[in-house]
DNA sequence: GCAAACTAGTTTGCCGCGCAAACCTTATGC
DNA sequence: GCATAAGGTTTGCGCGGCAAACTAGTTTGC
């Protein structure tokens, strides 16, 4: 077995959970892309229902992921967020450890390598 | 919102959870790289325990993305798994799905673009 | 002015899943 | 003969995602 693929399946076995989950990896991903966003904007964005996103997104703020900003405009409750440096953080850790599983290319061997 | 992070979004929101789960990402990609691979083999390699792994096993296979074959050496029992060729394109989707979400790079616009 | 509908979220409940621990069976040492 | 190891499977539990129900206030229709 090489040693690239042994990293990154040590990589993919050591991945945030937190991160890890679509839904959330949607919303960071979105987050990453901008100062901030709205709750409204996430919903379409992520393709999420309001309570799924609601949950999430109280779960990247439990994990100081996010930080979630509440005000009001006009009359209405607005309810923004946006991507913290540890967020940014642990996304980029994400990355490097799926793009290291992602290089880990199909190569054929006979058997197993021990 | 660029066109390629709506696509990556929706290739993430839509990975196969069967595949997406670490240590069977990890199982997978072991077995890509090989023709079949012994159970104890695996369980070096994945860093897993025999009941960890045996289960994952069964998902694996229930789901028809890997071949479980058992047979005896000697007298003890040996299982041996490799990857079926369903079990190679949900790897391979999963692998364009995510390889998409790392493209979405991160670049710094304004606020929200709606 | 009051009910119905809409906006903007939060909370609740279920069920499915991953993980650790217990269990089973057949060898192998001591 | 009794512990220990190899080679697994099964069981139990606690967390977690998702859909559905609920809350709270606002706007619209009549």
């Amino acid at each position: 077995m090489k040693d690239s693929t042994r990293e990154a399946i040590d990589g993919v076995l050591g991945v945030d959970r937190l991160v890890h989950e679509p839904a959330r990896l949607a919303i960071l991903t979105v987050l990453s892309q901008a100062e901030y966003a709205e709750f409204g904007f996430l919903e379409l964005a992520c393709r999420l229902s309001k309570g799924n996103l609601s949950s999430h997104l109280s779960k990247l703020e439990a994990g100081g992921l996010v930080s979630i900003e509440k005000r009001f405009v006009g009359k209405r409750p607005q309810t923004r967020a946006a991507i913290t440096p540890a967020g940014r953080e642990a996304l980029q850790r994400y990355r490097k450890q799926l793009a290291a599983l992602l290089g880990a290319a199909t190569e054929q061997n006979g058997g197993e390598t021990p």
